[in-house]
DNA sequence: CCCTCTATTTATAAGAG
DNA sequence: TCTCTTATAAATAGAGG
C-alpha cells in the first residue's frame, strides 16, 4: 500500500509475512480500539497467527470472553437468523461489488475516449467512431477544456505579469496520453447516464453534418467547436 | 483524522457517531480481511453496535463459531494463562508508551532549543544558556548548516546556470521560527544520549571560551563557527 | 439519512542501518 | 531479523447535495 501499491493475496516470503503481519495486525488492534471508543461500542478481535501459541486477543482475553458469551446466546435461538445474517451480509457484498464495477465501467469508459482523443490528435479522423464515442469524446473535451479555463484563471490570478497564453500552453503540455490516463486528475466523465445538455444537442447535430463531410475531413477544423473559444488546443 | 486531526474519544453527536461508526467499520473489516489474506490467518471481528440489532460479525457467523470454539477451549486450561496474557499486553502497551513518551522528550528538546535559536538571531546573548543548552544548540546549528549545503548541493546539482549563491539564500529564507517549527523536516536531534564528536569537544572548548568573552559578545561573531564555511546565515 | 468529494491524516511497503 | 525512516497508498473528517 505504500512504495509500491501490493496486491491482496497471500505473502509468500517468511520474513516479510511476518513482518507485514506485525505491522497490520497493530494498525488493526488500534483501529478497533479507536471504533470502541469513538462509537462507544462493544468490539473485539481475535487474531490467530502460527507466530504465536496463544492467539491475540483485544482489548483482553476477559473482555473478549464477556462479548463472546453474548453472541452465543444470540443466535443459538435458531440457525436461521444466522442465515439471515450471513444472507443479509452477502447480499450487502453483492451491493458494493456492483457499485464498484459501475465506478470501474465509468472509469475505463473515460480511459478508453481518451485514447480515442489522442489517436484523433495523431490525425486519425472522426469516420470510425459511432454515435456514443463522438457524444463522449464531444463531452471529453468539454470537460478538458473547462479544466483549461480553470488553470488559465488559477494562473493569471496567481501572477498578473504572466500572459495568459504563456499559462494555456503550459496546461496543454501536460496533456500528453501518458499524463492524462495516469494522472489522479477527476474529469469526471459520467459515461452511461449523462443528462443532455443543450450544447450536447447542438453537438449532435454538429457531428451530424461532420460525417456527411468530405473523408478528408480532419479534425483541426473541428477543435474550435463551433462557438468562438479563442483557447484551441491548436490555434 | 482528516480535514482536522481528530481526538479519539467518545462522539457525542448521534449523526456523526454513526457516520464514523458506518465508516470505521467498513474500514476494519476491510483490514481485517487483508490481514488474513496477507498472512494466511484465522481471525474473526465482531462487533455490537446499537445501530443493529444483529452484531456485524466478520467473515460469517459459521466462522466466527468456529474461530471461537478454538478459543473458548484454549484458555479454558487456567485461568492463569489469562492473565499471564493480560499482563503481558499491560507490559507491552506501557514499554510503547514509554517509547513515544522518549521520542516527545526529544521532539520538544529540538523545539526549545530552536526557539533558542531564534532568540540569539534577534540578538539575545549566549550568556544566559548552561553548557547542555550551548551543546544542544551547537548540534542544531551544524545539523541546519548540513541541511543547507545538502539543498545548495541538490540546486547546484539541478541547474547549473544558476548561481549557488542564490541557492544558498533562497534556503536561509526558509529559517523563520515558524518554518523550522512547523515543518516536518527532520533535523534528528538526538538530545540526551548523543555521542561527542571531536568537532563537539572543540566546540565546547570554544564556548567555554566565549563564556569569559566582555558581555557585550554578540551571536554574530560565533556563527561561522570556527571553521571556514563561507555559507554563513548572515554574512 | 445517505452518498460523494477532497484535504488531510494515518497506515504501511520498501529501504537503510 | 529487527528497528527506524521515508515515500506513497489508503482511510477518513467534514462539507455539499
Amino acid at each position: 500500500m505504500t512504495r509500491s501499491k501490493v496486491k491482496i493475496s497471500y505473502i509468500t516470503k517468511d520474513s516479510a509475512r511476518k513482518a507485514t503481519f506485525r505491522k497490520r495486525k497493530k494498525g488493526l488492534l488500534k483501529k478497533a480500539s479507536e471504533l470502541s471508543t469513538l462509537c462507544g461500542i462493544d468490539a473485539s478481535v481475535i487474531i490467530y497467527s502460527p507466530y504465536n501459541t496463544q492467539p491475540d486477543v483485544w482489548p483482553s482475553p476477559t473482555e473478549a470472553q464477556r462479548v463472546l458469551s453474548k453472541f452465543k446466546k444470540m443466535p443459538k435461538m435458531d440457525q436461521s437468523v444466522e442465515m439471515m445474517s450471513q444472507e443479509s451480509l452477502l447480499k450487502q457484498r453483492i451491493e458494493l461489488a456492483n457499485k464498484q464495477l459501475k465506478r470501474q465501467c465509468r472509469d475505463n469508459r473515460e480511459k478508453e475516449i481518451t485514447q480515442v482523443m489522442f489517436q484523433c490528435l495523431g490525425g486519425q479522423g472522426l469516420e470510425n467512431l459511432n454515435m456514443m464515442d463522438l457524444n463522449d469524446l464531444g463531452w471529453l473535451l468539454e470537460q478538458n477544456m473547462k479544466d483549461i479555463d480553470r488553470r488559465i484563471y488559477m494562473l493569471t490570478k496567481a501572477s498578473h505579469s504572466q500572459g495568459s497564453v504563456a499559462a494555456a500552453s503550459a496546461s496543454a503540455t501536460m496533456a500528453t496520453p501518458e499524463a492524462m490516463l495516469k494522472s489522479g486528475e477527476k474529469v469526471h466523465v459520467e459515461s452511461p447516464e449523462r443528462e443532455v445538455s443543450p450544447e450536447t444537442e447542438q453537438r449532435q447535430q454538429l457531428i451530424k453534418d461532420l460525417m456527411h463531410s468530405p473523408e478528408n475531413m480532419r479534425l483541426d477544423s473541428v477543435f474550435s467547436f463551433g462557438d468562438n473559444n479563442p483557447n484551441a488546443f491548436f490555434p
